[in-house]
DNA sequence: GGAAAACGGGGAGAACATCTCCGTTTCGGA
DNA sequence: TCCGAAACGGAGATGTTCTCCCCGTTTTCC
């Protein structure tokens, strides 16, 4: 449906204002999302975003496609925030811990509320963009690993649960308090990463599929 | 009222049924809590404990009441953690890190969302039942910084906001799969707190006043 | 064995969210 | 500058969900 709302987008060259009320409507409803979580409502992410109700089903069907797309977004955005993370670090550690602090700042804690919430796990440009963000975080974490900087009884599970826990808005406040400490907590997992370990861990390292198959 | 109502419940001997329900709600409250949030229907609450929604409502007044109950418990269950850690636990970061686990099993991420919805933060009980923890947890935390084992940087408040964020259950899920990673999380994070410090902070390390006054 | 208390299910009432209708405004080309 | 088409915004109909009460039935305890 995405694709499809694309195309007819290209072909007829729609007005600018259109275009702006749909970008503005995302944004909303990307941070009302994030403070409120999935099912804030609709009319309050349209009058966030300075539009009327209307204006924001006629960009976007119902709320099922609206999470959509805001989370295709961000998958996207972190994906590249991992692949730029590999490729600009010289230092295999701190390419990990680099993608580890910008994920934060996109909110992956916040928006993975979304997954659960009639969002298509099955559509193919999903199922993509996720391998695609797997292979990147497994890349860094490998390298990590090989270089003797990360200690080798943790999974990628282990770290991308801990990164959407530790980012996601505290209890029922809204966003505003955990961008202080968010930093700090990341970092201090991340110093309990470091090898040697420092104690033993309980259970199995845990991978993506973990918690995907549940 | 949380007072008053014992002491009704004192003045008539209740019936022992009563009273048998009255616990099966306030359990069947916390793990509806825990799995749903604060505004999970209270009809779904007495389904859970077998009772009739009739009964839920004759034990307590509204929402409101129910979520105080059930907060003040968990609230002095994690208090009597801190206090038998540091009774029984010979080694300072021992003790630290068994109650950090032990609040874990409380369940406190999940609970901690109650606060914000209609919680009277200024009931003389709860007030005491606050300070009585902060001031165990802060004592367990100082004893283990002065024997060397606990990097000095990190505040109260940075442990208790990420003890609570990584017991939580993760978004949308129910809350069987994060008792696999919780404790593998917290054991991550205890050895990022150990001294030395691996890595410098940003910020400042957090106290428990900065996120009460929000 | 009987009175008092507690129970359970069903349903009225209120609140909220979703989605549509239609008169008005804005854009973009001639 | 002017006009048609497209987009806009607010208000409201519709449907759903939660809260809370009523009342006939069951259970407890003296």
């Amino acid at each position: 449906m995405g694709g499809m709302a694309t195309a007819e987008r290209k072909a007829q060259p729609a007005r600018v204002d259109a275009t702006r009320n749909r970008e503005r409507i995302i944004a909303a409803a990307r941070e009302a999302f994030v403070e409120h979580g999935p099912s804030v409502p609709l009319d309050a992410i349209a009058h966030r975003a300075g539009v009327g109700n209307a204006t924001l089903y006629r960009h976007f069907a119902d709320r099922h496609e609206l999470i959509h797309v805001v989370a295709s977004y961000s998958l996207a955005r972190i994906t590249e925030q991992a692949e730029s993370a590999l490729a600009e670090e010289t230092d295999a550690f701190e390419a990990l811990r680099r993608f580890v602090h910008r994920a934060a700042d996109e909110r992956v804690g916040a928006l993975c509320s979304l997954l659960y919430e009639g969002f298509d796990k099955n559509d193919p440009n999903v199922v993509d963009a996720r391998l695609g963000l797997e292979s990147a975080v497994e890349r860094l974490m490998d390298n990590a690993r090989r270089s003797g900087q990360l200690r080798p009884d943790v999974g990628l599970g282990d770290l991308m649960v801990a990164i959407t826990q530790l980012t996601r808005p505290p209890a029922g406040t809204g966003c505003a308090l955990i961008e202080r400490f968010m930093h700090r907590h990341l970092q201090l997992f991340l110093d309990g990463l470091r090898a040697p370990a420092r104690s033993e861990l309980s259970g199995t390292a845990v991978t993506f599929e973990d918690f995907e198959t549940s």
